[in-house]
DNA sequence: TTGTATGCGTTATCAA
DNA sequence: TTGATAACGCATACAA
């Protein structure tokens, strides 16, 4: 099964039909010298005229390399993952690089599941974004100790790798600094995922913040775990409905963001007057003038590629980088100034 | 350059070890009969005990099939790709299979270098969504000529194998319909790339019914080609600072209907009001209630992953599929009804 | 400048 | 029930 395509033209072909040998043509078609001007030409006609496409699987078997690279991301769909996807992509193509794109899902079994895939496929590296709340990490330790080259978004507590990361702590802190400054004090926060560490550490970041300020969050307006936009709907609904709405709520992602407004809109309550809201992430698809935090996550994309192809090609084992990225309020208008009437 | 990485034990490691064959080792780990108990109960404690994983480069070598598809796309980062991807994905992984994701980013020589990389890759098949105006198609037909399974999104001319399609005239004829039937007369439309024949389509679908309706649509108010958002967002700039403006917009997809929706917020503009906008795709990453042709590309993506597997396991080697998929508008509050005051 | 031999990790075909 | 041996397509060290 899965074989039965026609026979691609191979370099033992290519010999029979020059009465070369083979080390000849594979020397020529890779570029290699040494070779009479007249049998390279020959050989190189020959390859055109047959069509010859080198066979990467043989070419990965004995030259060990695979040319292809892994991606674990967490859910395509979603515009975040997009962007990183893209700058990696980018720096793959730019060495001549192939990749395996896998999406975990938020789920951890579906993340080693790709993970062991990608090593099977002996791919040459990996770019990870890992879940890192509530889950282990020995798969991740597996592939250190197969020297397998890889970088990871997101810190993995005990591992030395090379490390992006975003700083959602600060992000939490910046969000709710904006809304208190513009007089907001009973805010809401909707979380991510419990598998989620920028959840948490923007959570975090919140709530020192409002204590910074002597302020203390409600309870009840801090939802512990959304994963979707219909989640997110749901809880706009909640929120619509009730007498003891916050005056503002912080979203872990503009995704959730853009739910809780829908909800409001359906409800025909108006955001920022009857609710400021703001998110995290800055999507452009969003017709909708969301504040919202704005992450590099193409920058990051290109240089965890970038790094993974550093590591590939020169192998230096020392010296793991870690790279920490600033992340930027956008203001718009779904947060209302409470002191200007 | 590449390998180096620590030596994955191997079975001719098992099998030196176990003192066995190498043939028996890999009957024994490939699940096939004809084993005493004793030595396959041997066989896996020890493959389980040194983490023995499967070579599979070498066995895509020697079995011909790499348990890889590629897919290709035109863009990462827009929402109609993720869910084709998103589709596409979720089948591989059923039959335990990795896919290549590629980009062509529009451009057709990317289109080509990548196809040829996934055969190079020796992929066992292809999902390919090919750039299909104004560009030639010898690397697919060169792809049915070495019997590469392939399945397209968008249909080639001349071109017989599975197919499947978005009926995107009807959904030109539909929004345009839709238009005509709250009042509007005078419609602009914004095409997408030249290269997009579901743009071509969608606009030959509003020719045609404009002109059922003895409308004739000002040239002027047709937008050629438009690449991007930011590109839009230029076409809704200068719309609102028309004062020949129509009365309704439809958009060759989302991104651009909010590009231009943005432009017109930005200038103190209103959607309806000022103008009604209508798009494609229906994305749902938006906050704003916009008007939009569904278009179910979660299930084409798996419809194209399945019938790719039916392919490549020859579990169906009849006549070629074609499937064209309804479309199916969405009526939000982005078009205003000029009969109701 | 070109050819020979061997190996990469697996599968598969025969024998034993 | 198990074991040699030869592919698979290419790279490479070494010979010629």
């Amino acid at each position: 099964m899965g074989g039965e395509s026609v026979l691609n033209t191979t370099i033992a072909d290519l010999a029979r039909i020059t009465g070369l040998a083979k080390s000849t043509i594979s020397g020529i078609l890779n570029g290699k010298t040494g070779f009479s001007e007249k049998t390279r030409k020959k050989v190189m006609q020959l390859a055109q005229e047959h069509g010859y496409i080198p066979n990467e699987i043989a070419k990965g078997l004995s030259s060990r390399s695979t040319k292809s690279i892994g991606l674990i991301i967490k859910d395509i769909t979603n515009p975040f993952y997009n962007h990183i996807t893209k700058g990696v992509q980018e720096v793959a193509i730019e060495h001549g690089y192939t990749v395996f794109l896998c999406s975990s899902g938020e789920n951890q079994e579906l993340e080693i599941d790709h993970i062991e895939a990608m090593v099977r496929k002996r791919v040459d590296g990996l770019v990870i974004v890992p879940l890192l709340e509530e889950v282990s990490f020995d798969h991740i330790f597996d592939l250190k100790r197969k020297r397998m080259p890889f970088v990871t978004l997101g810190q993995i507590p005990g591992l030395s790798c090379d490390t992006f990361e975003f700083d959602d702590y600060d992000g939490g802190c910046q969000v709710t600094q904006h809304l208190i400054s513009k007089g907001h004090e009973r805010i809401g926060f909707v979380c991510g995922l419990k598998t989620s560490k920028a959840s948490k550490q923007r959570l975090t970041g919140f709530l020192d913040t409002m204590k910074q300020h002597g302020l203390v969050p409600d309870e009840a307006l801090i939802f512990k775990e959304t994963g979707s936009m219909a989640e997110a709907q749901e809880i706009g609904r909640r929120l619509a409905a009730s007498d003891d709405r916050p005056t503002a709520l912080i979203c872990f992602d503009d995704v959730i963001a853009i739910g809780v407004i829908k909800a409001f809109m359906a409800a025909g309550l108006n955001v920022p007057n009857d609710m400021s809201v703001i998110g995290f992430d800055d999507i452009d698809t969003t017709a909708f003038p969301l504040s919202s935090v704005s992450i590099p996550t193409y920058e990051a994309g290109k240089a965890m590629g970038t790094r993974l192809f550093d590591r590939i090609f020169q192998r230096d084992d020392s010296d793991f980088r870690y790279v920490k990225y600033d992340l930027k309020l956008v203001e718009r208008a779904s947060v209302k100034n409470l002191f200007s009437p």
